[in-house]
DNA sequence: TTTTTTACCGTGAACGTTCACGTTATTAAA
DNA sequence: TTTAATAACGTGAACGTTCACGGTAAAAAA
């Protein structure tokens, strides 16, 4: 193994002390442009690489430069499929590139194991501050705090934390009203698991209209699925099989099961909207590609993930915070898989 | 501000030398059981938190038990979304997490452009080893290499430095035979960027495969998609505009162009498969919700990001390599949106 | 010419930890 | 009882930087 270059090392290359390479190495003043152009050639010519845990440790705070986002989730197959994590991920990066920071993705199992993969991250003390995605709820997020960092939540909390999350509720609110409009009164409800905070959100949009327009939320028929293809496809076998006579649509709580439902009325059928009209929620990008191009609320993602990394940065930075809960608006987009009901015999 | 708990700190408060609680801190012997519990209690009473640097920079070597997935794209909207990318992302954060390395996420618009998002994360040193994406070639990772850090390349290089991408060209091989044998004779080819590096192993499959069957891929029909599903909406508009007559099957070079193109075939009244053949390539997992499903190839990205991050702990931990190249195999799915062609009048 | 300013660069210490070694009690062996 | 071995912990130095300060020479002002 060869001995690591030092500052040192290129200091008696370009003939020089030490502390002007250093001081050469942070663009500062007071060294003569000659000598700067010899530092810089000793640099070249050594390949040196500055240790970042030296220069850490002599600053006077140390700063990584560096933020992570934490991504608890028991089925962590999902997440990188997820469009809505991923945008949010893609907004985060976009405001950490321009402010030159780093971002570091931690996914883990669950929030709470201790043997999980931000674990480490954290008693390694590698970033300045964390983003939480609390889709599953915030626990750790509260200990991230305790041990000292700064967190912005993304999405639901119940504590102090600052977060940052989309309108779910009057995105299902305005969505039902949507179909409500079209003259639906029987809506089968396709909804995510439980443990999954927007879900409660988003219900309780569903329930405010169906109330609203003097309708009783209770008798609605429900079904659950994984917030996947495969789960929104299932979820319209099990309502369609015991409510075909009754239902003229389903709302999805995101699109893929939407989008898992059409397939099942597809295949078996019925023809959307023409039979049952169809909603989702999110606007991923390929809804409007399909076949009938999908109703549904978009979400703003990016958006959402700007001003959770903006709201990090403003407290990483010490200025104060316009808001501690930054709510995002969402937009409904009415297309082809929604119509007036057909008339049931 | 508050003074850094260092410690020595937490030394004083236990009662003994600051050595004995590096030693609590590294798990290491010769530290009496009762020492060590006194030593943890007033890691908790002050709440203390080693500095990452200091550790680093007291160790033989420093590593940074991080690794960084870099991605330069022109287009950088795109990478977030794109599901291949993605699921090759979370091959490797399975295997980094695994080995309680921490994962860095840079995106860059540009590879060689020094103002990117890594440039400031390489003069930093935070990484040990670098998975670089060569989607758009390799401009940049020679550079890495230069620079002392380990790298692989996820995809295509023509240099020497390790790398793993999936076998396209025997996809669209295989892909293309799939066509053949049903009869088609008449291919529309919805291609990529030219910028982009899998098209042209995509297109040299089909190429070989049609040379086998006696046919010349030269006159075939083609058009270019920005892999969106925009991009093949817009391509097979083009196709079908001009040689709607003689086609009988589109074969688009990701899955999202193939059902961009199925929606315009189902929008302008032609049947899939009935009156055209769509086969698409990458797998995504909506590919088998459409209606009707569709025929593509699966890539296994999570499996190649796996590798990649695989053969760089080879590397990083001084292990010979079994390949300096490795490729991973492809799989033909039949599903519904290929059939025999129609009869042509 | 003398004094003051300025530009440049070197000095010594500090950052918070780990490491190799040495020292002291304690226990086991002779 | 003396000697050797061991367990526990302290000592001093080192890691590669940055920082605050002081010094020197040249340039500008008096």
């Amino acid at each position: 193994m060869t001995k690591r270059v030092t500052i040192k090392d290129v200091a008696e290359h370009a003939g020089t002390s030490y502390q002007t390479v250093s001081r050469v190495l942070n663009n500062k003043a007071d060294v003569a442009a000659e000598t700067r152009a010899r530092v810089l050639a000793s640099i070249k010519a050594l390949n040196y690489r500055p240790s970042m845990a030296a220069r850490l440790l002599g600053q006077d705070q140390d700063r990584t430069f560096t933020i992570a986002n934490i991504i608890p989730y028991y089925d962590v197959d999902f997440v990188f499929g997820n469009d809505h994590l991923m945008q949010t991920l893609h907004g985060i990066d976009l405001e950490a590139t321009l402010r030159g920071y780093s971002l570091l993705l931690s996914t883990a199992h669950s929030a709470g194991d201790p043997a999980s993969s931000y674990a480490r991250l954290l008693e390694r003390q590698m970033v300045d501050g964390i983003i939480f995605e609390s889709g599953l709820g915030e626990d750790g997020a509260e200990e991230l705090v305790e041990r000292g960092y700064k967190v912005v939540i993304s999405g639901y909390t119940t504590g102090t934390i600052p977060c940052v999350r989309s309108d779910d509720e009057s995105g299902t609110y305005v969505l039902t009203q949507h179909l409500l409009a079209l003259g639906h009164r029987h809506i089968g409800v396709i909804m995510g698991p439980e443990s999954a905070m927007p879900v409660h959100a988003r219900w309780r949009g569903y329930e405010r209209a169906m109330r609203d327009a003097a309708l009783d939320p209770r008798h609605t028929p429900r079904a659950q699925g994984h917030y996947t293809f495969e789960g929104g496809y299932d979820a319209a076998a099990q309502l369609m099989r015991s409510h075909s006579y009754s239902l003229t649509a389903l709302l999805a709580f995101n699109d893929a099961m939407a989008i898992g439902a059409m397939r099942w009325l597809q295949e078996h059928g019925y023809a959307v909207p023409g039979d049952m009209s169809v909603a989702g929620f999110d606007d991923i990008p390929i809804a409007q590609y399909q076949t009938p191009s999908l109703t549904t609320i978009r979400l703003q993602s990016v958006e959402a993930g700007r001003r959770l990394a903006q709201t990090l940065f403003d407290i990483l930075d010490g200025r104060p915070l316009s808001t501690t809960r930054a709510v995002i608006p969402t937009e409904l987009k009415v297309r082809g898989s929604t119509s007036v009901p057909r008339r049931i015999e």
